[in-house]
DNA sequence: GAGGTTAGTGACAGCCGCTGACACTTGACA
DNA sequence: TGTCAAGTGTCAGCGGCTGTCACTAACCTC
């Protein structure tokens, strides 16, 4: 119980463990994949007992998501950090986009960037993880709406359109992630276009003819038209 | 007379073991919580061996889930039904006004309504139960997505809007099932009228300002739970 | 209907994730 | 330097889940 000005001795032996518990499970698990590694492995590793491991995460999952976290705060600080004169869409989608050029540092302080965006691939391929990330970004959906509530001076629970415009807008990013995943470009370029792409079908995909051109500018045709900025890669 | 329609009686036998696991899980999953049952629980019940309902179930969480099963193949039966000349966008939702009228006789085939409704309950506030959840839901919007695409004549992998569309739609409506949940009135018309009311935010919430009215043709409107005209009641 | 075939099951052993209990080591602080 | 508490290791044990194998019962053929 320290104060939190300065971390202490054994502060920092806990915070070293930590880390090391999460580099040695985030390379086990995207190189032998997260099923197959233990926690025995896990632990070996790093020697430590398998209690110690326990003691930390709650699960060999929380291991798995423990750089998500920190992205995900991160997140949610700069939509806090939005201009109040934005609408809440917009204040969403510029904050995902402004967030890509300061994330790389923040994953880089924990643990390898190439890693984490390895991890990111094992869990959209993991159902066991998958199911979990789609849990906790419901837990930061709900975050987010209390947030937007808050900038707009509405009541979360008596007005639906916070949490509407956050599932919304959850929705596609889930499938802009997802897309990311699914191509070969991991830069930050790609994944800004791909925001952005998706996030401008909004409409189009709510307008009432898809057949008429009332809001895709490429229109579509029956076969493999390339429609607009998406540049989407293989279907694996 | 035996028609070859007929199962045969090592099929019926197998399909009554089936069924009775499910039920006596479901029962006492939501009699005594989800962690707290055991395996061991649920085959004595029903008088068979562990090694038995593992066959029947890759795992306990399936179990839970073997009535949404059947409810989510009915719902994508019942979009691939819509008329062809509706936009997508209106197909899903008919689709799901539509079905909360014939769903009920569905699962009652399988378990007593009330026990489904304590199971879906149950899910939303079981957190490994969600997480499941919301991963099979991914899967559903994936079947959902093409389609769509197939109605609309698209390529699901080059045109983002079926994904798109359908991700929208889903977000929204996962906001209902929990609204739902979370409430008191679980009758169907409670149900239908959160769909409706959710399903007309989105316009609303994607709106640039939120605090004058200028909404994507129907005006804002401050608490949700309101009833009356979803206007296109047509449910064919 | 006798006999061979195969699907379904039970019994057993064992791995792995995870937890409680308790004793021991070590940093913190007087 | 001695006391205290945080952190750790060890051990025992439960529950989910799987492989193996022998056995039973439904199916199929003659």
């Amino acid at each position: 119980m320290e104060t939190a000005s300065r971390p202490g001795l054994r502060e920092r032996k806990k915070q070293r463990t930590r880390d090391a518990l999460v580099r040695a499970a985030l390379e086990l698990f995207t190189a032998n994949g997260y099923e197959r590694t233990t926690v025995d492995e896990i632990v070996e590793a790093v020697d430590v007992s398998q209690r110690t491991f326990f003691r930390y995460f709650a699960g060999k999952e929380e291991a798995a998501f423990a750089v998500q976290t920190t992205v995900e705060a991160h997140f949610l600080e700069a939509v806090r950090r939005r201009p109040p004169h934005e609408a809440p869409s917009q204040a969403l989608r510029q904050a995902v986009l402004a967030n890509w050029d300061t994330i790389g540092e923040t994953i880089e302080s924990v643990v390898p960037i190439e890693l984490h965006l390895r991890t990111f691939r094992l869990i959209e391929s993991t159902p066991a993880l998958l199911a979990v990330h789609l849990r906790r970004q419901e837990g930061l959906e709900e975050q987010l709406a209390q947030t937007i509530a808050e900038r707009e001076g509405v009541d979360v629970d008596a007005d639906p359109r916070p949490r509407v415009v956050v599932a919304l807008f959850g929705g596609v990013m889930r499938l802009a992630g997802r897309a990311w995943g699914a191509g070969e470009d991991f830069s930050v370029a790609a994944m800004r276009e791909l925001t952005t792409s998706y996030l401008d079908q909004m409409g189009p995909a709510l307008a009432t003819d898809w057949r008429t051109r009332d809001g895709e500018g490429s229109g579509r045709d029956g076969g493999h038209g390339r429609s607009g900025g998406d540049g989407r890669g293989d279907t694996e």
